[in-house]
DNA sequence: AAAGATTGAAGCCTCAATCTTC
DNA sequence: GAAGATTGAGGCTTCAATCTTT
């Protein structure tokens, strides 16, 4: 971790942005920035929590998902929808969790197309020690529980205009 | 963009840790998914806004940072710890920026080890166009300026917490 | 030694193209 | 033709190692 600015960035970025007349959109710009940001910062430090267990938050919600389905087993377009990211995303994801013995992929056994991810026991410990680890972090957040959920409402304004999902 | 889900994913995954009984845990494991997926979504359409300048937001933050400076110009390592990245993705940065003729390098007159960026003349043209654009969108997001103060006031305090700067 | 910059490696993401199966 | 999955390319990020200058 670098020597920590003396002054908030984002701030400064917002009055610059001001100075230059564009006020209206100042406060936008310093929203979107805000957001970048604490995705890095949060995503760093979950991924740091995961490393022991040689899991990355991607992998992790995976993992995650299978182990929360009825059957421990998912097809991995179902995988990409509910997660939200490109089917390249979770080929990637599922071959580095079939590497890691923590997931097996088998056909599907009607549908010859579709590949389905099933959790392995081993997985299903391993999600729980990683889960247990995580927690730590999501409850050690330097806000309280209104103020997550208000967090929560507010992106997930901007997540349903965006199109991710419909019927709020 | 693909059909969007039915429902929001994210207070669906909450309720499942809930039901696993991490409530404690809950708010915060939805508070971070969120962020994640609103800094993909924002920079999806951040990105696809610059586009047509052959820019991309990362690229945009540094011109824009040389824009707003005295001299126009500015020595990599300070870039770097302005906007919060690595060095390595500075040199990257300004390595395109040069290649595309916005920025031009140049040593420091004093410091044999310092570069300087300097942005050029079609630089601040490029970067004035590219803020126009941006300027839609920002001012275009679906909420109202006292959300967009909390929301940014909500992630200083993470980002604070985590580190990233001193003195609020 | 310490600071500034660069390079190479590796991870994740997206898109476009391709292949197989329905 | 449409759907599901995979591959390869390109972009960004970080880290570790290296080189030069202070």
């Amino acid at each position: 971790v670098p020597d920590p600015l003396p002054f908030d960035p984002i701030y400064e970025a917002r009055r610059q942005w001001r100075a230059q007349g564009w006020t209206d959109a100042a406060g936008g710009m310093a929203a979107v920035t805000s957001v970048m940001r604490a995705q890095q910062l949060l995503l760093a430090r979950v991924d740091a929590v995961l490393e022991p267990f040689e899991l990355t938050f991607s992998r992790f919600e995976v993992l995650a998902l299978l182990a929360f389905s009825r059957q421990g087993e998912l097809p991995l377009g179902k995988i990409g929808r509910r997660l939200q990211v490109h089917a390249a995303s979770v080929t990637n994801a599922v071959q580095r969790l079939e590497a890691q013995r923590l997931v097996r992929r088998r056909p599907h056994p009607t549908d010859g197309r579709t590949v389905l991810a099933q959790i392995t026991p081993k997985g299903q410990r391993v999600m729980r020690a990683a889960a247990a680890a995580l927690n730590a972090v999501f409850a050690g957040m330097p806000l309280g529980a209104a103020e997550l959920d208000a967090l929560v409402a507010t992106l997930q304004t901007l997540r349903h205009d965006a199109g991710d999902f419909v019927r709020a």
